[in-house]
DNA sequence: GATGAAATGTTGCAATTGCAACGATGTCAA
DNA sequence: TTGACATCGTTGCAATTGCAACATTTCATC
């Protein structure tokens, strides 16, 4: 044939991995504008301290674990936190190889202004899906149950980014 | 109080741009570990590609608008692409400023061995959502209609990563 | 048809990220 | 005890990413 041979029977627009991916992104950069404008924080950095927030002095591992983030990000958003007067960081008196974080009064305040923010994001988000909202979750509980979406037996590590 | 006020009311498990998050991650990391793998190809190499075999020729402008990624990101895929084989690149003939990008042979018969593993991931999540899955579209088709999710007002800049 | 403005794609450089190795501590069994 | 091994958090270094400036080409307006 004259014509190379194309694939136009595949659209991105239709493939539903590229779809939550698109949707992810814009929605995560619409929040993270927010608080990364007016309070100077990054998308780790607020994880941490949302974490902080709701379970209150935990270590490092913790938030690795609880939130995913693998723990050189945690290391290094804490560190951060710290400078900027947020968090605090301690020796675990339990176990000394642990590291004690938890928020400091400033870092409270903050979470103070913070916190309504995300709440109203959320319910921003759930106005917005309207009647959708609970089939969309319903999906997520789906994709958030345990068994790892197939191809796991490839690479070792499992811990990612964002 | 003697015990530092917290706020355990919020919880990043029910906190919908957090479970998106994660799940575009998993998602996204389960598909990119088939290619990455087999094929070395990274995410943005692998979109590069989707959008040729789908449209034919095109410059790095449409891929950056269509595929939403920023256009050096483009023009670093295409350079790898073209660097194994998988592409062509050439002034266009019309508006010398443009690129054309094509796939070579050998691209279109990676694409051969790719798509078919992508229709079988599509498969796969269909399966696994079931009765969900046409709500959790219908979510995403909200969040991805075009009023970008509210506080655009920030920042100027809208084309970003993943 | 000249001249300034806009569009296109690339790239230098700095910031960010991620891997892997490390020091420090803890555990467990011989 | 002690020695081998696991766990925890940090960090050096290399790779990746992103910003911004750039050369080139085209467009618009006069």
């Amino acid at each position: 044939m004259a014509a190379p041979k194309q694939f136009p029977e595949f659209d991105l627009d239709t493939f539903t991995p590229y779809r939550l991916a698109a949707a992810a992104r814009r929605t995560s950069e619409a929040l993270a504008r927010q608080y990364r404008h007016r309070f100077g924080i990054s998308v780790a950095e607020w994880r941490v301290l949302v974490h902080l927030a709701h379970s209150g002095v935990v270590s490092v591992r913790d938030i690795e674990a609880r939130v995913s983030m693998p723990k050189y990000e945690v290391s290094r958003a804490a560190t951060a936190l710290e400078a900027a007067g947020y968090i605090a960081k301690a020796t675990s008196a339990a176990d000394r190889r642990l590291v004690d974080l938890s928020l400091t009064d400033t870092g409270r305040a903050l979470m103070q202004q913070i916190l309504p923010l995300a709440r109203a994001f959320q319910a921003e988000i759930e106005t917005r899906l309207g009647s959708a909202f609970a089939g969309f979750e319903a999906g997520l509980d789906k994709l958030l149950a345990e068994p790892e979406t197939a191809g796991a037996e490839y690479d070792t590590d499992r811990s990612k980014r964002l």
